[in-house]
DNA sequence: TTCCGTCGTTGATTGAGATCAAAGGCCCGC
DNA sequence: GCGGGCCTTTGATCTCAATCAACGACGGAA
């Protein structure tokens, strides 16, 4: 699992990669595309990098350049307004990309930052660009995975705009739930790798609240909470809560 | 900046079906491109249509064929969720893009309806991609247009998620404001084509509090509201608004 | 190990917006 | 012009989540 560095010199964490040998491919930007076109996706993806825990991937403000496609680990976003109070707008993990939000002003409008040990792939956008001139099918994947996201902040518009603070606890960790299963992990456990805090900025609660429903929710046997880690014990009954409102 | 321009367009008589000749070239699709190019896109966007208010341009779950530009008018897309209630997901006017949100699944998941007569202008997806696989600026526009969604949407996350109903009333009457001035009309005084309990359902405020906000700020000198009509009286106390929080 | 800072939990109280209720105004079709 | 339905406004009350506050738990540094 050892990646191979290149110049040093430059930046001690890049790494060489190539997607043909990703273990991502039916997650990531390579889906669906020959053996062929993955080759060319690869002199394309040859940057990767090693985040610590905290370490920004961009942030707001900064030119536009690339798209980050998160390798492993998990990462926020999250936007600053005037008065200084900021809303995480995504948690972001294995084969997911990040940056979308950039193409449009050719600036980042919000920071992403990693919150554990990650490795993020970088792809140059305006090579990206070129080569999904070449390749329809990849120029198609993309335009899906920009549609995506359009539909899952519609998702968090919805949850946001109409649903009650357990609603929303329970969505958000079917949400984690999906994805990790997605991934190959377990459906039931998983670690929180996001504070209380963060997750109320997400679904627009305070921490305590936040903090208050799992603790409901353990007393109703639907979850097991400690600390940072979650076992869903009731995935029926949860899924209930978002379906009946009122 | 939008100087004045966009006048005559409205002219009813006009009715050629074409790129070229439309004045929201500035404002649509073919922003950016060459008299060439927009004649190529002319092949493309050739059929108009004419929606009564109240009339669907799709629904949840219809297939997803194309994209549709608006001419002229005023619509909505909804998103309705399994419990009956529908969320707003956005308004839609002048030369804006409806239905980015169904390329991912290839089904529109929301519904889009006319909230006035309004004019809509049909592009072919699979042909635009196959267009803008020929032209680059076609191709960087369209991402641009698709990457500006998201940040719109991202925008209305941080609304909903942390601001109160007056900030929110606030913001959203200067996003409609800005939105007319960048097509040439009056930043000041609009007509409001939905309803209260549509703008509830967009901000996440149910419509008597939309009601009870537009009151106080009646009361407090910053609009003068008459039924659906909007006079903005105090357009830069409504922007303090906004930006102190408490 | 101990100390300290961050993170999380829990309780008491407050407050913004939801809900319930009623009445008035506007628009559209007849 | 009239009637009915929808939209809007306003008041009274309730409720859920925010706020304020204190304490406890965990993890990293010395």
């Amino acid at each position: 699992m050892a990646p191979t560095k290149i110049v040093p010199m430059f930046n001690p964490e890049t790494f060489r990669t190539a997607c043909s040998n990703c273990s991502l491919r039916e997650l990531c930007l390579p889906l669906g595309l020959t053996g062929d076109e993955i080759e060319q996706l690869d002199m394309l993806v040859r940057v990767r990098k090693q985040l610590r825990k905290g370490e920004h991937v961009y942030r707001a403000g900064n030119r536009f350049e690339a798209l980050y496609a998160v390798r492993s680990g998990f990462l926020k976003t999250s936007l600053l307004n005037e008065d200084g109070r900021d809303q995480v707008t995504g948690f972001h993990m294995t084969g997911e990309i990040m940056g979308l939000d950039g193409i449009s002003t050719e600036h980042h409008p919000c920071d992403a930052v990693a919150l554990e040990d990650s490795e993020i792939c970088v792809i140059p956008f305006s090579r990206l660009e070129e080569l999904s001139r070449d390749i329809p099918s990849l120029q198609h994947h993309f335009h899906k995975v920009m549609s995506r996201e359009i539909v899952r902040d519609q998702g968090v518009m919805m949850l946001l705009g109409s649903m009650r603070a357990e609603e929303r606890v329970a969505a958000f960790l079917l949400n984690l739930s999906q994805r990790w299963t997605a991934r190959g992990y377990s459906a039931s456990e998983f670690h929180l790798r996001m504070t209380r805090e963060e997750i109320g900025s997400y679904l627009g609660l305070k921490l305590e609240t936040v903090s208050r429903v799992f603790s409901r929710f353990q007393e109703d046997g639907l979850v097991a909470v400690q600390q940072k880690h979650i076992r869903i014990l009731d995935l029926a009954r949860l899924r209930e809560l978002i379906g009946q409102r009122c």
